[in-house]
DNA sequence: CTGAAAGCGCTTACAG
DNA sequence: CTGAAAGCGCTTACAG
């Protein structure tokens, strides 16, 4: 009862630091500070006693800062942006999950939205974001060439890169290119001479990246690799097996195994490939990339590499923090691990 | 050149109120009127002349307003807090986005946080929420015994459900019963009578309500249906194989269709039936639940009920708009629609 | 160690 | 139609 009442008066008017004030007989700038100050500040802003019952009260009323109030003040609002091309898409939802773990850390608040890839949207969601006063930015959806970028960081808008690369722009991202090379290395290592890469967005450098460092490792082994052999596409499910389909049309002989360089395209191209009669791991050799939970427990399971992408949320959040605070933010590149599994072994 | 320094000078120092009232020799509580107020108010705030002026040069100066300030003041913040078990399961990413579609039409910011489907951590995300002041709350992981929700609604702190619904509550969801009720009549149409269920988490009600759909038209078309034939699981891809590689060592006959609540249950179900050397779609149908976009692209294409998630997340924040206007808030249930795909034809 | 005051950007009842 | 003032909750330089 007792219980329910404090809560109903708090949720009616917040406790604000002039009741607690008031309640203890000291000035309102006193409170403050216990409550709110570096710990330093804290020690020589009230005497141990003083600080210690502004404390115990604030328990029990159960006060919470109100943090519109003290971002106006100090214009800081502890708001981060993210924005990515979709949250529906698995990769981006779990790096999200870290940069939400990571911020709340720092106690930062996280706001996430979709650009779909489109570059007006990324705009649009931008200075929506930027008109809610967040302190920095996170874009897990930047393009090879994206113009917002220059303009953000000649605006002086403080924002770091996920997933995705620039060049000039600090980032989080995965090792592609050495995610690439374990991919070549396996194929190669497994006997395939004549392969095919469902090759990504072109916009996107994880798929540039991927693709590159497949290709160029590949003919450093001692392949071939033909113009028909690389087909960009979309990275969900429908590209891949949009892209399988020109392959299987037009190659003269067929591959024997295929590189999808995100697990749903490889999905896709699954589909396609069994269309088209062939069983995948005994006619046909098929890996992906993400290593997404679903990979390990396809009916077939899918060989793929694992990126970090828990982790390159985690770094991106703390890539921001260095940069919010003037400090050198160095991109990071998180190391990928090749699983093998039935679809490939 | 004038376009960057404009935006350079609007990050150093944004444009206020003030800026434009002294430029334009007006009272700043006139601006505010022109620009914020009610069409009504605003029409009748200044003269036509004025505000035609006042609108121009905050659109020159790129003029935005302060929602931590205005928020302040009124004591609406305009945020909107959302908890899911988890961005990473599809089926929340998509609502979510429906979330924060429907959100923004409304000028409202959606934040989101995972729970982790534990209910201690759904209580203290949603004192963080609460904590930075938002409007309103939309749950997307209600337990069917939820402490919180009662409590919640004693503080009277407006909220809605989404995806599972409560009695008592406004949600937003799928009719999950009829749902269950049209894999039921599906299966016996192709001539099943000997079936299993992969019935997901006890306390989710989308479980709950898919199975119990499901059992009882089944048993109202005539069908036996046994204890051992509907085994509780986690909803993701190793749920849905552990629970199948029970159902295979504990059953007498071996059914010949199986109905997993979940896509991704379904997957893993898929897969330890192949492993157990049946060939799904021709020894045993499967259909899942949520027709999640790469149902369709499996190798063997999943036979599933479509829900309509994003239509779900735009639902739960109309509801939401209702609660915070005290209009009523009647719960929605979304209809679902069977798609039949070579897994069960 | 503590207080008093000013101000962040905005809104809105009160006047005229 | 427009202005002047107060105040939302907080922080922080300035005093003492």
């Amino acid at each position: 009862m007792q219980e329910a009442s404090v809560n109903e008066s708090s949720r009616r008017r917040p406790v604000t630091i002039k009741d607690l004030a008031s309640e203890l007989g000291v000035h309102p700038s006193t409170v403050s500070r216990v409550l709110h100050s570096e710990a330093e500040v804290a020690r020589s802003a009230a005497s141990a006693e003083t600080a210690r019952k502004v404390r115990e009260l604030a328990r029990k009323l159960g006060y919470s800062p109100h943090p519109q109030a003290s971002g106006l003040r100090t214009g800081r609002t502890h708001l981060l942006g993210t924005i990515v091309p979709r949250l529906s898409d698995l990769v981006l939802a779990i790096m999200y999950e870290g940069v939400e773990e990571a911020a709340a850390e720092l106690k930062y608040s996280a706001f996430v939205m979709n650009s779909r890839d489109d570059m007006e949207e990324q705009r649009r969601k931008t200075e929506i974001m930027l008109a809610r006063r967040v302190d920095g930015l996170i874009f897990g959806d930047v393009h090879l060439d994206c113009p917002l970028m220059p303009e953000l960081a000649r605006r002086g808008v403080p924002f770091v890169l996920m997933n995705r690369r620039l060049r000039g722009f600090p980032s989080a991202t995965c090792d592609d290119v050495l995610g690439g090379q374990l991919v070549a290395d396996h194929l190669w290592d497994q006997g395939h001479r004549n392969v095919a890469v469902v090759a990504g967005e072109p916009y996107a450098s994880t798929a540039v990246d991927r693709t590159s460092g497949f290709v160029d490792r590949w003919r450093a082994l001692g392949g071939d690799i033909g113009q028909g052999a690389v087909v960009w596409s979309r990275f969900d499910t429908t590209g891949g097996r949009e892209a399988v389909a020109a392959i299987l049309r037009t190659a003269r002989v067929l591959p024997t195994a295929v590189f999808a360089v995100n697990d749903f395209a490889a999905i896709g191209a699954m589909g396609a490939l069994r269309s088209h009669g062939l069983t995948v791991g005994r006619d046909i050799a098929v890996v992906g990339f993400n290593d997404t939970p679903v990979a390990a427990q396809l009916p077939i399971p899918l060989s793929s590499v694992r990126s970090p992408m828990l982790e390159i949320g985690r770094a991106a959040v703390e890539l921001l923090r260095r940069v919010l605070n003037h400090e050198p933010a160095e991109s990071i590149r998180l190391k990928p691990v090749l699983q093998v599994r039935e679809s490939s072994a």
